[in-house]
DNA sequence: ATAAATGCATATAGTTCTTATGTATATTTG
DNA sequence: CAAATATACATAAGAACTATATGCATTTAT
């Protein structure tokens, strides 16, 4: 396997957090962004974001548009207001996540209220 | 749902640290330890508990012993060296995981060096 | 006595991702 | 200039992990 089975879960909060910061993106694009960022530590598979990317505008999450690059098609991704709101939701959820597994696998971190 | 999504994959991570904090323990105790440690926000249900432990046995990760207290079954885990290797890893990932998304959700973070 | 807690287990289904494949154009390399 | 690589989209089949539901049995609390 690729990636270790922690990232399972988290590819909406990474699309969802690069959305927010870039304001439109095309799904190539968040592959290549993911690996600058990450030194090519995490990949973005193709049969992941496609359908992520797909389930998020069904959602109302994004709104879509077509462009032509140079006799290519791009469909870029933006998000709407509720995208904008669950970003908030999904990057919180993200902190949460960080605070309890510091808490479960390092005792020094087991006090929960800071 | 009972946990976010962002919990799929740590299942083994967490069951594997407590076995190694704890030296032996059984699945319903491993249920109460992580909702004392959490204050009860991150629930381990038993339809994915015991499979999960059936699995690190049947991998060689964890040895199993059977007691009676009352009169009722308890099976004990306990970390083989294998085991206790692989909660090495295990943990490693996780801290790895922890860096990379801070590294993609927040751009302080961005560069992966420290 | 009845409910809740303790303790194990599995089966079905849902979600998320991997792997494989397909189509098409543009650019780089030998 | 032919072949490989990069760009850009998409889907289908199956694996992996978990949630939900259910079942059995005993003990403790109400």
């Amino acid at each position: 396997m690729k990636n270790t089975s922690l990232f399972k879960g988290s590819l909406v909060t990474i699309v969802l957090k690069l959305l927010n910061e870039n304001d439109t993106m095309y799904g190539y694009e968040i592959t290549q962004k993911v690996n600058e960022i990450t030194n090519g530590e995490l990949q973005i598979t193709e049969g992941a974001l496609y359908p992520s990317l797909h389930k998020l505008e069904a959602m109302g999450l994004v709104d879509v548009e077509f462009t032509k690059v140079n006799n290519r098609t791009r469909k870029y991704y933006k998000l709407t207001e509720l995208g904008t709101q669950e970003t908030v939701l999904k990057l919180a959820e993200l902190e949460k996540y960080i605070k309890i597994m510091r808490a479960l696998v390092n005792p020094k971190f087991r006090n929960l209220e800071h």
